[in-house]
RNA sequence: GCGCCUGUAGCUCAGUCGGAUAGAGCGAUAGACUUCGAAUCUAAAGGUCGGGGGUUCGAUUCCCUCCAGGCGCGCCA
């Protein structure tokens, strides 16, 4: 809030002194940047620094000092600023006044205000995430994907912007079939010895899916539908003969319940979507054959496009039988095929028009989230992205955050995990031996861009190699104190001013005062950043903050002479709580009264 | 072979799209519960920022190169 105040006033002050040098460019062509404002850590730089004047020295040939003496002329008079330095080569150094400090603590803990400055242009944002194809239980990695996207769009919606979140189900292609084909040989497993002959005829060569689970989904078939004829399950298991009758109703089966068992798990994890989006809906259109039912197929998408009915498609052509879009243009390593020569679309046909369908729903920003094994899928996402733009008439934004591998630690050794064998942890046990906070929060505390350990028996501890409840904790101190002042009958204002906060004078307060600032500048820098960790880490940092501050000031005094600044300090606490509850919240992660 | 991610304290990691003396936690060391919750706090220790070049007034940050680890390179999804 400072911070969004500070960066209008210094941009003013800088732009007239511009303009005195006789320029007439605005500031942003300078340093189309910004201003760039930086928090110290060390004590004696001010609270907010900013090197701009070295930033503009080479762009006016003037000397940086001289700049930032401009800079501090023309925004000293602010009564919000106490001071105003200039240190080294050229920083500018501010320091606010107190007055300017309580006016923010005032507005934190004035309930008919929100925490968050909302970001300046409010947007229609779509977050697709998680997706994991039907095939089985969602395991770790696609939990750090959910709790990653499902933060991100609590975080993108509490600066302002309209969010949508989004699951794709990719339940089109081999793989559902081929799922079909596994719990069918487990079911009849269930009855009978299956020669190796019969399985790999069955499998027609691939590798079945593995796993606790599809024994299990076997097992309900086994008990829902009972048992066949020998000459059923003959006919069953033919992979010639009767599977029209007998594989489809195997893959609805274990799709639906492989489904409903992922939609249980992001249910009690705390994710929750907008909306599903089946893949196999966007197979059902068009008919046709060759590149031109490819055109075709891709117009139909793009409706809005009809006055390029005739033409053929940019970057579409035919060779070898197949249809192909020319992503190399945009640095893949080869061109990609969208309409196999048997006349089926690729999955990544079916990505573009599912893609081409957001940009008509009329998003400003897509956003995907998919995990770092889909890295190499990336330039032909976006060469497919321009050809939609042209096609549609319109510029789409599409950006995607890739989330890093999760290693789990357990016993200090990492557990393997192998998805193709069946041999993996679920995010349903890590659930059950962790909790859902400690998941989360464990999940957020790094970069989505970094491989994350995971340790499970640190998840487990509560210690300080557990942050999730260190933050918690410090909110349940908070809510202790409260409880114990109201035991004490201590009149707490119902709406607070300026003068009961003007008690606090400690160094410890001023430090919490102005971290407290700082949240929604944090948030604020999410849209560009995509990176949630800053928020886990600022939650952290306050907790730690206000930790020390508790050991160094005590709260609620036992000298009746000392109601003011008891007031003063339980106003501050309370304000730590908010933001706490606040930011806790905002992760997905609960704020509890006490532990 | 090519591409993406990573390499910072013993360990796990931050480091704000080039800026001031590189920061936390854990672990190890030494301390703090007759007082608001010790799931906490305090102190000191710990660094050739993978190696080497380059650009710059200034590089952990940008470029080149080498080394190491992870992942990916289908008319699969």
């Amino acid at each position: 809030m400072l911070e969004r105040w500070l960066r209008g006033v210094a941009e003013s002050s800088l732009s007239s002194y511009i303009q005195g040098l006789g320029r007439t460019e605005d500031l942003r062509d300078l340093i189309p940047k910004g201003i760039r404002l930086e928090f110290p850590k060390k004590e004696g730089f001010g609270e907010i620094s900013t090197p701009v004047a070295m930033h503009l020295a080479p762009i006016l040939k003037q000397p940086p000092r001289k700049i930032a003496e401009a800079l501090r002329s023309g925004v000293i008079r602010h009564p919000q600023l106490e001071s105003v330095e200039i240190a080294g080569p050229g920083y500018v150094n501010f320091t606010f006044s107190r007055e300017a400090l309580l006016e923010t603590l005032e507005q934190v803990l004035d309930h008919s205000s929100s925490l968050i400055v909302p970001a300046d242009t409010r947007k229609k944002l779509l977050l697709e995430f998680v997706s994991a194809n039907p095939t089985g239980p969602l395991h770790v990695g696609h939990g750090r994907g959910a709790a990653y996207g499902d933060a991100l769009a609590r975080i993108l919606r509490s600066v302002g912007h309209d969010v949508e979140t989004e699951y794709y189900i990719n339940d089109a292609g081999n793989q559902m079939e081929m799922l079909g084909r596994s719990t069918c040989l487990a079911w009849r497993r269930l009855q009978r010895e299956v020669p190796p002959e019969e399985e790999e005829r069955f499998l027609k060569g691939g590798t079945p899916y593995k796993g606790d689970y599809i024994r299990e989904i076997a097992d309900f078939i086994l008990k829902t539908e009972g048992l066949l004829s020998e000459q059923e399950m003959a006919s069953a298991l033919d992979p010639a003969g009767n599977e029209k009758d007998y594989l489809p109703k195997f893959t609805h089966i274990s799709q639906s319940t492989i489904m409903g068992g992922i939609k249980e798990d992001l249910d009690r994890f705390g994710v929750s979507f907008d909306a599903f989006f089946s893949e196999r809906t966007l197979h059902l259109e068009p008919a046709g054959s060759g590149s031109d039912a490819i055109s075709t197929w891709i117009r139909r998408i793009g409706q809005a496009s009809s006055s390029l009915q005739d033409e053929a498609v940019p970057d579409v052509y035919e060779a070898d039988g197949a249809v192909w879009l020319r992503t190399t243009i945009l640095g893949d390593d080869k061109d990609r095929v969208l309409l196999r020569s048997d006349g089926r679309l690729t999955y990544f046909a079916a990505d573009i028009a599912y893609h081409a369908e957001k940009i008509q729903r009329g998003f400003d920003v897509m956003i995907d989230v998919w995990g770092a094994d889909h890295h190499g899928y990336i330039p032909r996402m976006n060469a497919a992205i321009r050809t939609l733009s042209g096609l549609l008439g319109r510029v789409a934004d599409l950006r995607i955050a890739l989330v890093q591998l999760v290693n789990l630690i357990r016993d200090g050794r990492p557990v393997s995990m192998s998805t193709r064998g069946g041999e993996f942890v679920t995010l349903r046990e890590v659930l059950d031996e962790v909790g859902v906070d400690a998941t989360r929060f464990l999940y957020l505390t790094r970069s989505h861009d970094s491989s994350l350990d995971f340790d499970l028996n640190k998840a487990r501890e509560r210690s300080m190699d557990n942050p999730v409840y260190y933050v918690q904790y410090a909110h349940a101190r908070v809510k202790s104190i409260l409880r114990q002042a109201e035991a004490r009958s201590i009149l707490v204002p119902e709406r607070w001013t300026l003068s009961d906060l003007e008690s606090l004078v400690q160094p410890e307060e001023r430090d919490l005062v102005r971290f407290l600032d700082r949240f929604s500048y944090i948030l604020n820098e999410v849209p560009q950043s995509l990176e949630v960790h800053p928020v886990t880490e600022y939650l952290t940092d306050l907790a730690g903050r206000y930790h020390h501050y508790y050991f160094h000031h005590r709260i609620l005094s036992q000298d009746p002479q000392d109601e003011k600044v008891m007031i003063g300090r339980i106003g501050l606490s309370i304000a730590v709580g908010r933001v706490l509850r606040s930011g806790l919240e905002i992760l997905g992660v609960s704020a509890p009264d006490s532990m």
